[in-house]
DNA sequence: CCTTGACTCTCCACTTACTGGAGGCTGTAT
DNA sequence: ATACAGCCTCCAGTAAGTGGAGAGTCAAGG
């Protein structure tokens, strides 16, 4: 029978850790005296003590612990926690790895230019969404402007609004340009009845993204720098691309062309 | 300029969170009205939460992506800190393995006894600590007791009460038995004058540890478990080992046997 | 005999990066 | 008129403790 601090010396558990456990009734001290409320651990907790240790250095929580003692160590569950452990482990560990590889590749990329990318390329998950589209071969890319002009004359007719902003999914660049003008509508069941203005729905998928500040002359360079990022951590492009006009040169008068701001995402897959 | 739910749905960053960021100062909205509170966005903020998601996914906390930020984000600090950070996630990266090689291995030793182990091995750092000790060669284990029983009296003599339980520090086993009977007592400067007697102290060391209960007997199976488990989990010994005597069977008349409770501790390093 | 230091206790706040809910406001659609 | 969506603030909770304040008890030292 010993005090607190006592058993802290002997175990190397510090003070407020034993008083924590007891707290959360993980380990219970032998006895309390009722009067001065000091608690009283016994040399054989100490066991019990050590299996708690143990347990948590293979990384369950104190919440597992307690219900694995709670029911006598059933060896069927622990076997159990710990298949699922080893596989939560390895999947934490190919985490990590792919974030010291995005550590490394950045470092790399400092190293190089010696001064920050403009870009900053996030990966997301993007929602489904109901559009409205027009798609056509055109020639070059600035061709779409009479495809835009169409298409909000249709919506405008139907007197539809937009709900996000408008955007083109590129089916293919070569040998000539696939490109699908689109604008976010709400779902409301009724179909768009026109030959040319179709609206359908957009899976969800995940995207590496970048936002780009600046004319479209110059989206070139977020290009590269996006198509560079994704084969450098190792992920694969499997669809249409998008480039989203969040901020169109169009949209208000005295807005110069360093203040339209352009989002491309290439829906992507790990390798 | 939009709204939080817009702006949340072009970042695909849940409307909580940008509160949050607004909260902590990391990305205050551009306006807000003073009547209705309502949080105003403008498109080219975007830019400013993507550069702090990339950060964030290269794991560093927010409190250093916003220092980061308002610093303008001086390259050399960035560089820095993502060096910091590769050696950081490597050494987790370390960590996880050898957990996920100890869970491994204590699946493994399930498999094979099918039942729990009796022993939870347990590494821990112990303090250093000043000793009364006296050590001899000795032709089996439990001729220690005159050991004990000469140290006893010289502490007795000197009035010196030892302050917590006694153990015997195992020099060498072979040829020959190289023994070191202690006691831990407070260190007060002085020398213990004895001709066989000494004091010293002991350094802290790192230990695998396991806890046995039952007689003295029994103890092989202890020190085997505790031996295979230090081979197998890819540590080295490397210094005298410990048997301390937690509660002896000297201790009480009425204690049994299987109350007895010894530790045993191998000072050991990672290979 | 008084003070100091060593232990002990309880209760509270703080850590990270959010998440969930309650309760209340306004503006729009039916 | 009412339902709803969207916005607001404030509060509580997460895991596993850590740190500190303030109070009580005990023994040793001056």
């Amino acid at each position: 029978m010993m005090k607190i601090g006592f058993f802290s010396k002997l175990s190397q558990v510090p003070v407020k850790t034993l008083r924590y456990y007891d707290e959360i009734g993980l380990l219970k001290p032998l006895k309390i005296d009722p009067f001065t409320g000091c608690r009283y651990y016994s040399v054989s907790q100490l066991s019990r003590l050590n299996r708690i240790l143990a347990l948590k250095d293979l990384s369950l929580s104190l919440d597992q612990i307690a219900h694995l003692l709670a029911e006598g160590l059933p060896v069927e569950q622990l076997r159990g926690m710990l298949r699922l452990k080893e596989i939560e482990i390895e999947e934490e560990m190919k985490v990590e790895q792919e974030k010291l590889a995005r550590v490394a590749a950045r470092l790399r990329q400092i190293e190089q230019e010696n001064e920050m990318s403009n870009y900053d390329i996030v990966i997301k998950k993007v929602d489904a969404q109901e559009i409205a589209s027009l798609r056509e071969i055109i020639p070059a890319y600035p061709e779409q402007g009479q495809l835009w002009e169409e298409l909000e004359g249709v919506l405008g007719e139907k007197k539809i609004k937009p709900i996000a902003p408008c955007f083109t999914l590129y089916h293919a660049d070569e040998p000539e340009i696939d490109a699908e003008v689109c604008e976010p509508i709400a779902k409301n069941g009724t179909v768009l009845e026109h030959p040319r203005v179709k609206s359908r729905s957009l899976q969800g998928a995940e995207m590496a993204t970048l936002i780009h500040h600046g004319p479209f002359a110059t989206l070139s360079n977020a290009y590269e720098a996006l198509l560079k990022w994704i084969e450098g951590n190792g992920y694969r492009i499997n669809g249409p691309y998008r480039e989203i006009y969040l901020q169109s040169p169009s949209e208000s008068g005295n807005q110069q062309d360093h203040d339209v701001i352009t989002e491309i995402q290439f829906p992507v897959e790990k390798i």
